[in-house]
DNA sequence: CCTAAACAATTGACTCCATCAACTATTGAG
DNA sequence: CTCAATAGTTGATGGAGTCAATTGTTTAGG
């Protein structure tokens, strides 16, 4: 880093406005998700880094995970995406060059094909979660109370029963 | 959505295999972590289709929210957005071409340009902020207590004093 | 039955984002 | 002064995204 000639440049760790701008103090749910949309933030950045680990782009990573729980037909791979359908064929086409998944024609409606993962596709695919569920070291630092907490209410509010 | 005929699609709404894969029950960062990770992921999704609110890519988006303390050099934002020197100066190409920034030469070292949000850019990115900042369904809908308790706990584990 | 609408997937044209290698201009150290 | 390092740009290439148009298939209505 050598344009460090005295001007602002402020990239250290950027703590950032995480007060939440003037403390609007009524603004609770505000407040809660900016902090966490800097966790969010600052992690998916690396996301890239971490798929190219097991040479994927973020978007086959993405994909491998979404298609642990069966097969699935293109077009529900693109409403996961939220995506255009053509978009999903060449995404295909290279993960299916690569040996992850292949496609199976629907019998039931020819029309449609499903995306199945291939044993070396589900082997790869075990090795990423594991790999993706690593917390980062804001979560990893956390006192034990704090993540019993935390996933408590994630849980609460993700699990809505 | 005409192609579910009887076969397994459970697209309905996905609780995932949120409860942790058997529980390990010893590794508590990891559930943490990935229950933060599926909220995340959901959000994600719809951050280019935001940005797209803002006729803006998810990247302008992004570089627009970095650019607001001050001038940043080129080489600074490709270190913020963890990618080559090269990519930035397509992307800031395109975003002085819709008026959102300019270069400015330093004037101490000549060899680099910072930029510099045009009043259209800030007032953009004062909207931008504004509207990144309202939170989804899952945090909107938790209770107070909840609420506060996670602004806490992110509040500790982000600001490390 | 048969025609027309709806739909799944693909293709083609286009843009943006990303990487790498090569290049220019500038700075700074020996 | 010379030479290595640095900031930014350019060019080639590929993945990812959009939209419009096409093909093959299903389904609903007359």
């Amino acid at each position: 880093m050598s344009g460090m000639n005295g001007s602002s440049e402020h990239l250290e760790k950027k703590p950032a406005d995480l007060r939440g701008r003037a403390e609007p103090a009524g603004d609770l749910p505000r407040q809660a998700w900016t902090l966490l949309f800097e966790l969010m933030h600052t992690h998916m950045r690396n996301f890239p880094a971490l798929a190219a680990e097991f040479d994927l782009s973020p978007v086959q990573a993405h994909v491998l995970r979404q298609l642990g729980e069966g097969p699935l037909a293109m077009s529900t791979l693109a409403a996961y995406l939220s995506c255009d359908a053509s978009n999903v064929t060449g995404l295909v086409d290279r993960m299916e060059a690569r040996g992850l998944v292949v496609r199976r024609s629907s019998e039931q409606d020819r029309r449609v094909k499903r995306l199945v993962l291939t044993e070396e596709g589900a082997a790869l695919r075990e090795r990423l979660l594991q790999r993706m569920s690593e917390p980062p070291e804001a979560i990893a630092n956390m006192a034990d109370e704090d993540l019993c907490a935390l996933r408590d209410i994630m849980r609460r509010a993700l699990c809505p029963q």
